[in-house]
Formats: structure tokens, C-alpha cells, sequence
DNA sequence: CTGCTAGCATA
DNA sequence: GTATGCTAGCAGA
């Protein structure tokens, strides 16, 4: 298909219909914005084999010597439209439309003759104009569309608006006219009266034959006519066989230069374009040269003289990169197998100690060469910088040494700048300083085959341990002073990441005590009524299968049994989850002992079955992993195992919770900040109204449903609570009308007048949420209070699924991410409180707003009066934090 | 053996 | 309708 653009007729209709739009510069801009907009419209609705943009050219055509008063009465071209024409050709080239203008020819004739030419090749011609006139051209190859009003004109379709056919359209205009280019027409014959004679008499020619019976004005007007419309037709008439110094084949589209559209969006201020063309820019760039000739100055060291030259240079540094290398990737059973350093960029050393494999050289003696080590690891004056310390800390603790000094860590740096992006060392050495680096894939290989970091030869595993301790130090280089730069991202992460970092070391080495019995109790019991129930299930379907497959279980509920399809996954397919499941429950046998089974296997198989196995063996607790770097909003992550969605909310699952157990004489304490997230969107929404509910201590929730249902809060009822909790959660995140809608089964108008109820009472977080959109827009991300950046790259996204997405995450991001800030904030008290009491009290989990400590009895009442103040007192928002406090010999009990 | 989907546990 | 991590099943290597 070949798309043709008349770009000279929307410029000027861009012109005229568009708001006066100006750059800082003074600059007009409309006439661009509306010509760019269309053709990016074009090209979001059609995909073009051929296309260009045509305007007129300068100089006299062969209509002006037919007719010297052709388009003579035009008034001059306003400045500020000829001022646009140039940066709009510029825009039009960058965005891989070919442009056509042709001296001496009208945009028209080209593109009539190019339409014609297409016709020729069997090529099909969209031509999108605003002008009637071309009308003319239209035939079974050839249509027209007008952008701004998406209308389509085919043959059909041109006879319906004008009366008559495309063949007939010029004898039309020449009886019509057209005042645009100033060619007359029969005086007082418009639209209705050239029809109606084209009808009765054929042609043009069929009128000026009968043109003696006509009556009338307009009959007397056309005969004084007569002598002038076969050059009226002639000027009407749409060239189509002029000479074109191009053929249809070299009008395929370009690619677009993102690169220079950027610089011209830039200069004309269309932010939203702009964007948009930065992001492509920036992915279709070929990325940054990667070197790795940066090894060289690395050194292995096998002699005490080489390890004493290093030691010296490290106990002489003002800070020093370092890295372990180990047996292991858990935290808690790995041992050292070397150790790498680096004090300038560039140079770096590998000290292998417990490398085992067939003809491997001498190393140093690892008890000895740790010996040395230690001090200077454990000297708080001598600065260590790090990727992940976390995990290097426990490795040496696994030797018994206590890593002090612990200045900087450039995953948390990385984190704090930028949390949406890989904090992997290969990938901030690849961002930041464009370096190719060894992955500890390349290294060990991967999968089944992959070897311990003991049996790498000591030539690679010194390549690659010291690079990374290099490496570290470039992007520490590269990132500190991006930190340093912006006072509140430092802060966070100098006084909270890192101080967290340790905080969360000693939580994961404390570990949890696990009722390993209790458990394998429990698991046993679920077994048996797994099997019942899969027993019953079968006999409901008439035959076995797997009831944990959904693709088996559709095809007995939807093909075998015939069951409704309520609802599909993203992929199509009929889902099966527990909504569906229990709202076909209602009317089959089938779908109950699904979910009885699906319930009981995820307990068993995630958590009674897992747990038991998770236990570590020297300590004989379970130590999971928090990860401080993956959760985009600040908030913590926990993994092998997971320890924050352990089960609370049916009594099968609290069994779980309550196989956590406290060791004899001590007492499981939980601490949980109350509607922190909604406090915290009070706070930062400055609603009167709210920030009162919270002042007087009041149920939310209650208050909430009073303020909606217009009732006291004592005579709201429990479904109408229960209403208003849901809306209250859905504000969290960000929610619609049709999601509430859907939560509440609801009609969608209700659910919308719910919300518009909502915001009416609430007006401050309304005001909120659409500055926080706002903000999302024009800066790329949001805050927490704490200056906590959370990036949104897909809010300007042209996708509006994407982008809708990523407006409920702005929404959304602040108040979890604030709630994140805040409760490791509260960690630092708590730590801090404890340490300075040398208190035998330990903090052993963290779950988003809740904190768990296992505490001796005899420090219960400090502890327990001590919590809510540590915690409440974290930071001074505009609420009251309130803090609800559990004890019990279990998580269930303390919960 | 690896990567994907569906489903589900938590805040 | 936000943010995670983990499981089983399954398809393609």
C-alpha cells in the first residue's frame, strides 16, 4: 500500500484549528505539533509499503499561465506559519517519511501522479488530505482519508457526500468552483444546483449543451459562464501524468532517527515526544563499547613476600575494595577459598587459599594467612568497600571473623540511585564505567555442571576474583559522588541502607527456632487429606488425574463437565483459580474439593514439607535470606525460605505460624504498626478529615463508612465496614471504579459513586492522587518521605495498559515505599536500643510492618514497654504511629 | 535441565 | 488493584 500524505493542506488546517502553541523561544510550534501528531497517527493505523509527505513548492505552475488569477488572491503567508515550515520538513525527514516537493508542481499533481503510477504496479494508494478535491481521484485502487476526522472515502462513499461519482467530481468543482484557489464557479450554483443538473444532464458537457433551457438567475449566470468552464475544468482538474524526477519504489519508509526527533522535540518543547524519542534513542543506540583491557595489574599471591606487600598496601589505604570467593552460594555454609583486594583502579590482587584440584600450585596456608588477615578485617579504622558485603560478612563469620570497617556497598549505592535497574556487579561495571567484566558463570559454569570455586585454576579464578574487587572500586568511584551529590539519597543510604545491611546480617545469623516435629505432625495429617480428597475428587469426575494440573483440571470441569467458563488467564485458557473455583462451587460438587485439595498442598508442599528441610544443621534454626536490593518500593524481600508469607489467615495455616517457636525461657514478641500504609497516605495527603480520624484514634475503616454512607459512625453496619476497608485498601493501590466494582460485586456505576463519594469527603487525597500522577508524568518517578526515588519508566509509555500500570504503581510506590522506610528506621531504634542495654533480646524477622523478636523472659516487660515507643517514635509524621504489641511461646500466639 | 505459566502465600 | 517468592506442571532443549 502506498500512503500519501497532502502535507500542505494539514499545515495550513493545523494552522487555523490549533491553538497558538509557542516554545520558550517565542517560537510557533502548532502547525508542527498538529502535523506531526497526524502523522504519527498515519503510522500507529497503517502499515505502508510506500508513503511520503507531499507539500507545494515555490514557483509558478502550469495553472498560473492558464490563469494568471489562480490562487492569486491569497494573502501573503503569516510569518509565524512560514516560520514553521522548515523544523516541520526537519521533523517530517527524522521520522523516516520520505518528503516530495517539486518545483513548479502542486502538491496535488504529484500526488495524483504518483496514485496513478501505483495503480499501474497493482500498488493500492491511501491518500490522507483535508481537501475535497481530491475526491477526483478516487477509484477501486485508490481512497481517501481525512485524518482529522477519520473519515474514508472510497467510491461508494464519495457518490454518498457530494452526489456525484469520483469520475464526475471536476465537472463539480468547475461548476461549483473552489474559492480556495480562487477559481470561479457558475454564480449562485453551489453543491445542490451542480448536482442536480449533473443528474439530469451527464456531464459537464450535457449541461453546457442544454445550458439554453436552463431558467432562472442561475440558469442566466450560466450561460454568461459558458466561455469560462472548460478552463475551469481544466484548473480543478488534478494533473496526473506530470513529469516526477522519482518513482513509487523510492518512497519506502525509513527508519526513524530517534536520536535527532529527540534533539528537534527538544528544541520545539514536546515533552511527551520527547520522551518517547529519548527512550528510543537510547534503546536502539548501539550500546557503549565495553573494554576489558583493563586487567593487567593484577596480581596472584603465592609468596609471603607478595602477601606482605599487599597486606601492607591495604593497612595503608585509605579505603580497600574486597571480595570473597567461596565453596558456596549459602550464606551460611559457604567457606573461603580466596579473598581479592583492590586500592586504585586498575590493580588488584587474588590471594587463593583453599583452591583443590589436580596439580594446583602451592598456596599460602589458609589458618596462617587468615591469621594475618583478621586484624585488619576486623579493624574498624581500615575502610572496606564492598558488592553485597552482606553475604561476605557471614563467610567470614562461618571462620570466625567479624568484618568491621564496613564503609560502602555498592549494590546499596546502586539501590538508592536507581532501585528499577540490575544492581549486579557485571551490570554496573557494563552502565557506569563500560566494561566487559567475567560472569561467575563463565567461570563455574552453570547447572549441573558447574564447579566449585575451589576446582577454577588459579590463572582464571585470579582473573576474575580480582576484577571484581577492581571493578567494585570503579563503580564505587563512579557512584559515591552521584550520591554525595543529592543530600537525601545519601542519607539514605548512609543512614539507613547501610546501618540496615548490618541490622539485617544479624537477623538472618540469629536465625529462627523451627518446631520441626510439629511440623512433620502436620505434614502427615495434610497427606491424608490430600488423599481423601483426591480419592473424592476422582470419583466426582469419573476417573483420575492430576488435580494439581491446571491444564487437566479444565478439561474436566469445562470439557468433560460442561462447567461455565467464568474467567480466562492472560494466555486464554479457562482459568481455575480460587475465585472461579468457589464461585462455580456454589452449584457443583467438583470445584469444593479442588480448592479443599489446592489449600492443603500449597501448606504442604510450600511450608509444612519445606521448613523441616530448611533447617540449618549446626544451628538448628532456619536462617533466611532478606534480600535489601530487589523490591523496587524499599521494601525487603525474604527468600530460602520465605519467612514473610508464612500463613495467618485460616486456622490450618496459623498451625504453621505456630510451629515458630520460642527456645525455653524466652518468648516470641511481635510488633505490628497499625494501617501504617494509611496513616502514611494521610500524612502525605494532608486530608483534614483523615488526618482527624487518626488523631481521635478512631476505626477508619468506621469512620471511613460513616463519611460515605453519610451515617454516624455507630450506626454503620458490618458489610458497610467492610465496604469502606476495601476502598480504603484499593486508594493503596491505586485503584479504579471497575476494580472496586469487581471487589465489591458491584455495578460499575455504584462502585464509581462510592469512589466519587470517597473523594468528595476526602478531598485532600484526592488532590493527592492526581498530583502524584501529575509528578510521576513530568519527573519520571515519585518520592517516599524519606526522598526514597522510585523510578516509572513505562508512565509515559504510548501503551496505555503499560502506562495505566505504572500510574497505579506512582499511586501506590510512596505510601508502601514510605512504609518501608519507616519500619527500618524503626529497625535502627530497636537495634540500637538493644545493643546499648546489651540486651540477650534478639530480632529475628521482618514482615513489611512487623517486627518479631525472640526475647528472654526476664527482659519481656522492658522490651515489651520499649517497642511501641521505639517503633511509634521512628519518624515524626503528621499521624500518630501506632504500634500493637503480641507476646506468646509462638509466632501464632505472639501474633 | 531450563524457562515458562498458573496459582497462591504474605503485607 | 500495589509489592514480593515459591510451588507444580509442562514444553522444549
Amino acid at each position: 500500500m502506498l500512503l500519501l500524505v497532502d502535507g500542505s493542506s494539514y499545515l495550513y488546517r493545523a494552522f487555523h484549528a490549533l491553538p497558538d502553541l509557542r516554545n520558550k523561544a517565542g517560537q510557533p510550534t502548532g502547525a508542527i505539533y498538529g502535523v506531526i501528531n497526524m502523522l504519527r497517527r498515519l503510522d500507529a493505523d497503517h502499515k505502508a509499503d510506500y508513503r511520503a509527505v507531499i507539500f507545494d513548492a515555490k514557483g509558478k505552475t502550469f495553472r498560473d499561465d492558464w490563469y494568471p488569477e489562480y490562487k492569486a488572491h491569497r494573502p501573503a503567508m503569516p510569518d509565524d506559519l512560514a516560520a514553521q515550515i522548515a523544523p516541520l520538513h526537519e521533523c517530517i525527514r527524522a521520522l523516516g517519511w520520505p518528503l516530495v516537493m517539486i518545483d513548479g508542481v502542486e502538491a496535488d499533481d504529484v500526488i495524483g501522479t504518483l496514485a496513478k503510477r501505483a495503480a499501474a504496479q497493482g500498488v493500492e494508494t491511501l491518500v490522507s488530505t483535508g481537501d475535497k478535491d481530491l475526491a477526483q481521484l478516487v477509484n477501486p485502487q485508490v481512497r481517501l482519508v481525512n485524518t482529522m476526522s477519520n473519515e474514508y472515502l472510497d467510491e461508494a462513499a464519495v457518490l454518498a457526500k457530494f452526489g456525484v461519482e469520483p469520475g464526475r467530481i471536476v465537472d463539480y468543482l468547475a461548476l461549483t468552483g473552489d474559492a480556495v484557489d480562487n477559481v470561479p464557479g457558475v454564480e449562485k450554483v453551489g453543491p445542490k444546483t451542480a448536482v442536480k443538473w449533473l443528474t439530469q444532464y451527464g456531464t459537464l458537457d450535457g449541461v453546457v449543451a442544454h445550458a439554453a433551457e436552463i431558467g432562472g438567475v442561475v440558469g442566466e449566470n450560466l450561460r454568461k459562464h459558458l466561455e469560462f468552464l472548460p478552463l475551469g475544468r481544466r484548473l480543478v482538474t488534478v494533473a496526473c501524468e506530470v513529469d516526477l524526477p522519482l518513482a513509487v519504489k523510492d518512497l519506502a519508509p525509513q527508519p526513524p532517527d530517534h536520536a535527532q526527533l529527540a534533539a528537534l522535540f527538544a528544541k520545539l518543547e514536546f515533552k511527551q515526544w520527547l520522551r518517547d524519542a529519548e527512550a528510543k534513542a537510547a534503546a536502539a543506540a548501539p550500546p557503549p563499547e565495553l573494554t576489558d583491557g583493563h586487567r593487567g595489574s593484577y596480581e596472584t599471591l603465592l609468596t609471603w613476600s607478595q602477601f606482605e606487600h599487599w597486606r601492607a598496601k591495604i593497612e595503608a589505604a585509605p579505603h580497600t575494595a574486597f571480595d570473597t570467593e567461596t565453596t558456596d552460594l549459602d550464606q551460611m555454609k559457604a567457606r573461603i577459598v580466596g579473598l581479592s583486594f583492590a586500592v586504585t583502579p586498575g590493580e588488584a590482587a587474588y590471594l587463593p587459599l583453599a583452591h583443590r584440584y589436580a596439580g594446583v600450585p602451592d598456596q599460602l596456608p589458609f589458618e596462617e594467612a587468615m591469621a594475618k588477615l583478621k586484624p585488619w578485617l576486623e579493624s574498624p579504622q581500615h575502610l572496606k568497600l564492598g558488592q553485597h558485603l552482606k553475604y561476605d560478612r557471614h563467610v567470614l563469620a562461618n571462620h570466625g571473623i567479624e568484618l568491621r570497617g564496613l564503609h560502602d556497598d555498592t549494590l546499596l549505592e546502586s539501590y538508592v540511585l536507581e532501585s528499577d535497574k540490575s544492581h549486579e556487579l557485571g551490570s554496573l561495571a557494563a552502565r557506569h564505567c563500560s566494561l566487559a567484566t567475567i560472569s561467575y558463570d563463565d567461570v563455574t559454569g552453570k547447572g549441573a555442571s558447574r564447579i566449585s570455586f575451589a576446582e577454577v585454576p588459579l590463572e582464571r579464578a585470579g582473573e576474575y576474583a580480582a576484577e571484581d574487587a577492581d571493578v567494585t572500586l570503579r563503580v564505587h568511584e563512579i557512584l559515591a559522588p552521584q550520591l554525595a551529590a543529592e543530600e537525601k539519597l545519601e542519607s539514605l543510604y548512609r543512614d539507613i541502607e547501610l546501618p540496615v545491611s548490618e541490622i539485617l546480617y544479624r537477623m538472618e545469623r540469629n536465625g529462627v527456632l523451627v518446631d520441626v516435629f510439629a511440623l512433620a505432625q502436620q505434614s502427615e495429617e495434610l497427606g491424608r487429606k490430600l488423599l481423601a480428597l483426591e480419592a473424592e475428587a476422582h470419583e466426582l469426575a469419573g476417573g483420575p488425574f492430576n488435580l494439581a494440573s491446571p491444564k487437566q483440571l479444565c478439561e474436566i470441569l469445562f470439557e468433560r463437565q460442561g462447567l461455565p467458563v467464568l474467567k480466562r488467564t492472560p494466555s486464554k485458557a479457562p482459568s481455575t483459580d480460587e475465585e472461579v473455583l468457589q464461585q462455580l462451587a456454589l452449584d457443583y460438587p467438583l470445584p469444593k474439593k479442588i480448592l479443599e485439595h489446592r489449600g492443603f498442598a500449597k501448606l504442604k508442599n510450600t511450608y509444612t514439607d519445606k521448613l523441616p528441610r530448611m533447617v540449618n544443621a549446626a544451628t538448628g534454626r532456619v536462617h533466611t535470606c532478606f534480600s535489601q536490593a530487589v523490591a523496587v518500593t524499599g521494601r525487603l524481600a525474604s527468600s530460602e525460605p520465605n519467612l514473610q508469607n508464612i500463613p495467618v489467615r485460616t486456622a490450618e495455616g496459623r498451625r504453621i505460624r505456630s510451629a515458630f517457636i520460642a527456645p525455653p525461657g524466652h518468648v516470641l514478641v511481635s510488633a505490628d504498626y497499625s494501617q501504617v500504609e494509611l496513616r502514611i497516605m494521610a500524612h502525605l495527603s494532608n486530608d483534614a478529615r483523615l488526618l482527624d480520624a487518626f488523631a481521635r484514634g478512631e476505626d477508619v475503616h468506621r469512620a471511613t463508612a460513616a463519611e460515605i454512607f453519610g451515617v454516624t459512625p455507630l450506626e454503620v453496619g458490618p458489610d458497610q465496614r467492610r465496604a469502606a476497608k476495601v476502598i480504603n485498601f484499593g486508594l493503596i493501590y491505586g485503584m479504579s471504579a471497575f476494580g472496586l466494582a469487581r471487589e465489591l460485586g458491584l455495578e460499575r456505576g455504584a462502585a464509581q459513586s462510592y469512589m466519587d463519594r470517597y473523594f468528595a469527603r476526602y478531598p485532600g487525597v484526592a488532590r493527592y492522587m492526581d498530583e502524584t500522577r501529575r509528578k510521576a508524568r513530568e519527573a519520571g518517578y515519585v518520592e517516599t518521605v524519606f526522598g526514597r526515588r522510585l523510578w516509572l519508566p513505562e508512565i509515559r509509555s504510548g501503551n496505555i495498559g503499560r502506562r495505566q500500570g505504572a500510574e497505579r504503581a506512582a499511586i501506590n510506590a510512596p505510601m508502601q515505599g514510605t512504609a518501608a522506610d519507616l519500619i527500618k528506621l524503626a529497625m535502627i531504634a530497636v537495634q540500637g536500643w538493644l545493643d546499648e542495654r546489651r540486651m540477650g533480646s534478639k530480632l529475628i524477622l521482618q514482615v513489611h510492618d512487623e517486627l518479631v523478636l525472640e526475647v528472654p523472659q526476664t527482659e519481656l516487660p522492658e522490651v515489651r514497654e520499649a517497642l511501641p515507643k521505639l517503633m511509634g517514635g521512628a519518624a515524626k509524621l503528621a499521624v500518630p504511629l501506632l504500634v500493637d504489641v503480641g507476646v506468646g511461646a509462638n509466632w501464632d500466639e505472639a501474633h
